[in-house]
DNA sequence: CACTCATAGCTAGGTTTGCTACCTATCAAC
DNA sequence: GTTGATAGGTAGCAAACCTAGCTATGAGTG
């Protein structure tokens, strides 16, 4: 059972780009952005931010490098040019989105029950 | 692949539960109200609404019946009691969620890149 | 020294969700 | 007679996110 569920419904994606717009970050660094960010509501668990990096890696979106510091490894990513693009569109994306569903919701009365 | 994937993401269910409020409907005209309602962008197939009303059946949120218009079957759904709460409760998590979202696609800068 | 906690990374596997792709059937229009 | 809108449905895939588990270092506490 799920207790909590699918916070971010499909827009974590967006959210992590946005986190790197200002400059490479690690992965838990990612990861402590989006929950301060947030205000504590986006406290994602480590098993959900890693894998989403390899993915958007993966897509060409950001780029990673491994670098040691005191002895602790770290994965450093940046903004790749698609990603970008990607999320400039995808803040786009997202106020028409949201501007669809919140009217949606706010349709009150609904055209006439047939 | 998917040309458009997943457009509602996660939140087809308040939509689907909000298009009941006004009263009861049948499928078909549940998928109609949300392709007019939004202007055309949740055209969602079939594919997607009937199962999508099964689950919420099966969840309490709606109660089905059947009839026979024309010749026609439909299947009328109705918001029960606790489908009445559960839109209640998602609409305000909604308006959490999307200024949640918005302000950290809107946080510019992001906190110091350590 | 032993232990715990924060930091830092990872993977395997399961569930849910929405979609594609298909099927049946009626009625109206051409 | 065939198409298109209406009306219902299912099977099965792929993606996304989560749970649960793992390794490892360094700092602080007992």
């Amino acid at each position: 059972m799920n207790a909590q569920a699918q916070v971010l419904k499909g827009h974590l994606d967006v959210l992590l780009l946005a986190t790197l717009e200002a400059g490479p970050r690690h992965g838990y660094a990612v990861k402590e952005a989006l929950r301060e960010g947030s205000g504590g509501r986006f406290d994602l668990p480590t098993g959900t931010i890693y894998p989403a990096l390899h993915r958007l890696a993966g897509a060409g979106l950001i780029a990673g490098s491994w670098s040691t510091v005191d002895g602790r490894r770290r994965r450093t990513y940046r903004l790749t040019a698609a990603g970008q693009r990607r999320l400039h569109a995808d803040r786009s994306n997202w106020h028409d989105f949201a501007t669809a569903i919140t009217a949606l919701l706010e349709t009150r009365p609904w055209p006439a029950t047939s």
